[in-house]
DNA sequence: TTTTATTATGCAAACGGTTGCAGAGTAAGC
DNA sequence: GCTTACTCTGCAACCGTTTGCATAATAAAA
């Protein structure tokens, strides 16, 4: 019961070949067979199978979207949704599908892209989790398939990203506290193996070495992304060190981190987070934040993919997206 | 360059079609070929090209899921991000794909629909948010497109559904809420349109009627899905009545209305709210509330999906996930 | 009017699978 | 030994597009 183009093609009294090229405006048919072509697809409401068209052009103008199955992880931070949001109203925009998938990291993840891209189901993917020297990178290297990943990678030739400006961002939250008069700054970071954990730290560590601060390796916990783990390890560094701040890598490791203190009555530490996610409006004392624009991010990623897929646009293969220091009072 | 069915079937010494037949594990096809033909597969890691097999199947083996466009409702509340893991890894588990596509309620969402199915994308839709008398609604059921919704809908027959028990969740709530020696309870829900709000609200008002409580409309709002909103009509029903509690349909709502409570001082005023979110563990004083299990939902709605495209299983048409009363202390 | 260039369209093969039907080969029945 | 039945596999058409190439029709040039 489909409208299929030869339905369309005889009512217009054209070849079926004539209203596929109507389809794609080709310069070479004449605007009143394209005039007549386009009132009967409206009249049948014709809507060209994109399987087909998949198949002909070898192109499945669809892009995958790799989420971590950890369902916690996903829920506890708006992040996830908001990159969902901004890749697929980016790539709807260019007539882009989203394919949307999750999987354990690790082995899952190269089983599923693997899959993703043998069974032609995406002409490209797009990265939300990644690690340092993640195999699933070097897989897609290896395989020459398009990716772009968000978060900034190591090795950054040869490989699409975009992120926020995570090394500036905790400088300048780190500056800010030393500016308020702190000087002993512990660091607690999620996985220490992510990246954006990495990068976070570089800037923590610029800012006091810049200020001429002993950077102090036991200072720096990572932790699992947690609240549990911001509890723990701000446990311990209240029981090893002597503490004027903690800068956290997260909201969700920020709150923890504030409830060990709450419950050593040391309110008097400084905790700050990252994200500025809903949980941290609700601290007492006010958490320090950073504003990520995920949405940006997803939405940046997206086009810096679809460029490459289409070999148009801009040629940038990284793409920055401003953050901003919240001061909750 | 990809490797085909044909490769396979050289290298196998057998025709296309007997490769096709072990695929789907054809009974006719003798054990001795498919041991042979598999191993020829996995050497190499041979995928079938899903869409030309969607194409001669003419079944896309993809669901859509369809979410609102609107960022901040999704990032604020866990309840999409978490349907939607439910979904994808059920619909994987099955060999089927996700599609995801956002688009604003109303006119947008209904060409979204339409596109989809008429381009052949795919074989039936998830419906996160439903409003009564949906015009998308009546759309898929007038084109006989396959769909689920979550949230139960007024006409239940001829729909599939899943949900969560919303009029009992709010039935015990209230009752609850009696049982600590409030009388004169306040109802605020989010857009009265609504199915979720409706069922809610019936919730509401059989624990009062059963319990001989007088039902004033006065006492019950609708309002814009947000903090503000909750603010503003907690605000409104402290000008006009006199209140024991509130029972609100969210935490969002619930903490706008704890806001307009503590700036009247009149901390005194129970709130309720519902999804058990993060944000609510943070409420001075606790915020009662509802756990419901999204995941689940997510779960159920791609398995009576799936049900029904392939005509297998319970031939249930609607699945109903229990909820928890939280009492936060 | 014939030739040449130009424009607009159609033909048919491809894309990579699936599947109804026919038929080769073997086993069983008489 | 000749049918009949059954098991296994191949042939070829089909799914709905796209696109290189050929060509009919028209216009311009001679």
């Amino acid at each position: 019961m489909r409208v299929t183009i030869k339905e369309v093609a005889k009512l217009a009294g054209v070849s079926p070949s004539t209203v596929s090229r109507v389809l794609t405006d080709h310069p070479k048919i004449s605007q009143a067979t394209k005039d007549r072509v386009w009132k009967i697809m409206k009249e049948l409401d014709y809507h060209p199978n994109v399987t087909a068209r998949k198949l002909a052009t070898n192109a499945t103008k669809t892009i995958g979207l790799l989420l971590p199955n950890d369902v916690k992880l996903l829920a506890e931070n708006p992040f996830f949704i908001q990159v969902l949001t901004g890749v697929t109203t980016y790539a709807q925009s260019k007539g882009y599908y989203i394919m949307l998938t999750n999987a354990d990291t690790g082995e899952g993840e190269i089983d599923a892209l693997n899959h993703l891209f043998r069974s032609n189901l995406i002409d490209g993917v797009i990265m939300t989790v990644v690690r340092e020297d993640d195999p699933c990178i070097e897989f897609l290297k290896k395989n020459n398939y398009p990716y772009v990943v968000i978060g900034k990678p190591v090795d950054t030739n040869s490989t699409l990203w975009v992120d926020n400006d995570n090394f500036q961002a905790m400088y300048e939250m780190v500056n800010y506290l030393i500016k308020l008069g702190n000087q002993k700054i512990a660091f607690i970071g999620g996985s220490s193996e992510l990246t954006v954990t990495k990068n976070r730290r570089s800037g923590y560590e610029m800012a006091l070495s810049n200020r001429g601060i002993h950077l102090d390796d036991e200072m720096v916990k990572g932790v699992k992304f947690s609240e549990a783990g911001g509890y723990a390890a701000a446990k311990e560094l209240l029981d090893q060190k002597d503490l004027d701040a903690i800068a956290t890598t997260d909201d969700l490791i920020a709150v923890g981190a504030l409830k060990a203190l709450k419950d050593a009555g040391r309110e008097d530490i400084t905790v700050t987070g990252f994200n500025n996610t809903p949980i941290g409006h609700y601290q007492t004392p006010p958490l320090l934040t950073v504003e990520i624009n995920a949405v940006e991010l997803g939405h940046f990623a997206a086009r810096l993919l679809i460029e490459k897929l289409t070999n148009a646009g801009s040629g940038l293969n990284s793409y920055i997206v401003d953050t901003k220091l919240i001061k909750n009072k």
